[in-house]
DNA sequence: GAACAAGTCAATCATTTGATTTAATCGACC
DNA sequence: GGTCGATTAAATCAAATGATTGACTTGTTC
């Protein structure tokens, strides 16, 4: 609109803005309209750009996708995995399960806070959910998570020993889909359905993460349910050898896997 | 196919046949699939039907659509509330927090279990994740998972007092999405992303059931965090009046709802 | 100011989409 | 056999989609 105040240009260069404009458009629309709803044309209207400039720039609606995806879940995961580390480096390598828990989800109850709205968190959303319910998306991103989880799941085997290997992978999975949930349903829902009288303001989620936090460390370290707990006669379970020490470290320093992708 | 041996229908009216082998289909490819690439076409090939069958049977894409998540929905709430009505009728009123999980979690997952691989199972994962995403979505199913969110709350009230009652209601969400993923993830890519020996054969899930009510209830139970705890100046939260003896009882008698709905 | 790349835009393409129409076919019932 | 409603099939419609084109504008560099 105001184009005559552009003499500093806001950001970047000139193409950079329009850019990050339909990367911003996408995200919104992705999470607001549902991913069946959203068309280059519909992206381009939001994004107050042509819609060659989709095509133009990103070069297919997919390679838009995964832009859009990756520049919000790769910064997400790397905090991850710094916080981690830095656990590790703090407890000599035998970080506190609530450290772990606290790593892996305060980068995404962050990321819901900042600027935009619950957009981004319902990215996260959006992404998680693809990755876990379809078996052929992208597979940049399916060893990405991969790697994320392959190190969350040591650590967290070293801090609960007394759980069957696969059990903890499982646990793994329960904490992402509470956080999923806890990032995906706006706060203003929750009040709702309450009725009760609900802090509003500066902090946007309240309480939220640290009881979020709380039922996450205590539910993964409750016992497991042994194999004859089981009614209809499941095995029990023996994973290969627990994970020796060094091993969340050694998964940790290792380089973010550029090897062979099983097809260009 | 062979036509021949249709003396005895093999379900019901002719046309019946088709209307399932429809919703089936549509389950089947709007799980796997992804819900952008469902079309009325392929829904079509896939059930074996014509084009136009799917709008002769259900008039429309989206009503098509409604009917298949209803199929699934409806009787897996019902025996919720039923599992929990029970349970409210053996403990006098007051059910074990164990009780309430379980009468919660154990209908999906023996839904998964069921006849149709995980397909079911993804189709209640997007049900839940369109309710929790999307503000516009089918009205009906929003009030009726607000219906079976209120009776669970409140059950869980009366199982864990300690706690705020809007914290509560994120427990409950909480609880969702960890029984979400639960049903999303195939056992076999636990089993995969650990390389353990685990257990495969007649209990599909193995010990993972056990497991998950374990985590829940520990979870679930956990001490909330007190605001004063909250680093960054959030307000102490206090609901309207803690829900009185009975509520749970009176939410469960309540009438399906059929009142008004906004719009026809 | 000319030349050139970077960026923007309206117009257009070939497909695909959900939906409808029209005609043929099936199956019970008299 | 004949009739009639229920069901299926093929053809078709208008609208929308992702993508592309070629002309136009802008900003930079010499």
């Amino acid at each position: 609109m105001d184009r005559s105040t552009r003499t500093k240009r806001p950001q970047g260069s000139p193409g950079e803005r329009a850019r990050t404009s339909i990367l911003d458009a996408a995200e919104d629309l992705f999470a607001r309209e549902g991913p069946s709803a959203v068309t280059l044309r519909s992206i381009a209207a939001a994004g107050h750009v042509n819609v060659a400039a989709v095509n133009y720039y990103f070069g297919s609606k997919e390679k838009l996708f995964e832009e859009m995806f990756l520049r919000r879940i790769v910064p997400l995961n790397e905090e991850r995995l710094m916080r981690l580390k830095a656990c590790l480096a703090n407890a000599d390598g035998k970080p506190t399960l609530e450290g772990i828990v606290t790593a892996y989800v305060m980068p995404a109850l962050q990321l819901s806070d900042a600027a935009g709205a619950s957009a981004r968190a319902i990215v996260v959303q959006y992404s998680l959910g693809r990755v876990l319910a379809m078996p052929e998306v992208n597979q940049m991103l399916v060893r990405y998570y991969a790697r994320v989880r392959e190190v969350f799941v040591a650590a967290l085997r070293d801090a609960i020993p007394h759980l069957a290997p696969h059990e903890v992978v499982w646990r793994y999975y329960w904490m992402g889909g509470s956080l999923m949930v806890a990032l995906a349903v706006p706060a203003g829902v929750v009040e709702a359905s309450d009725g009760a009288v609900v802090p509003t303001g500066p902090a946007a989620h309240g309480t939220m993460p640290v009881n979020l936090i709380a039922f996450l460390v205590q539910g993964i370290s409750a016992p497991g349910g042994t194999a004859d707990v089981i009614p209809d006669g499941a095995v029990a379970v023996g994973g290969r050898g627990r994970p020796t020490r060094g091993d969340v470290e050694m998964l940790l320093d290792l380089a973010p896997r550029e090897d062979a992708s099983t097809k260009e």
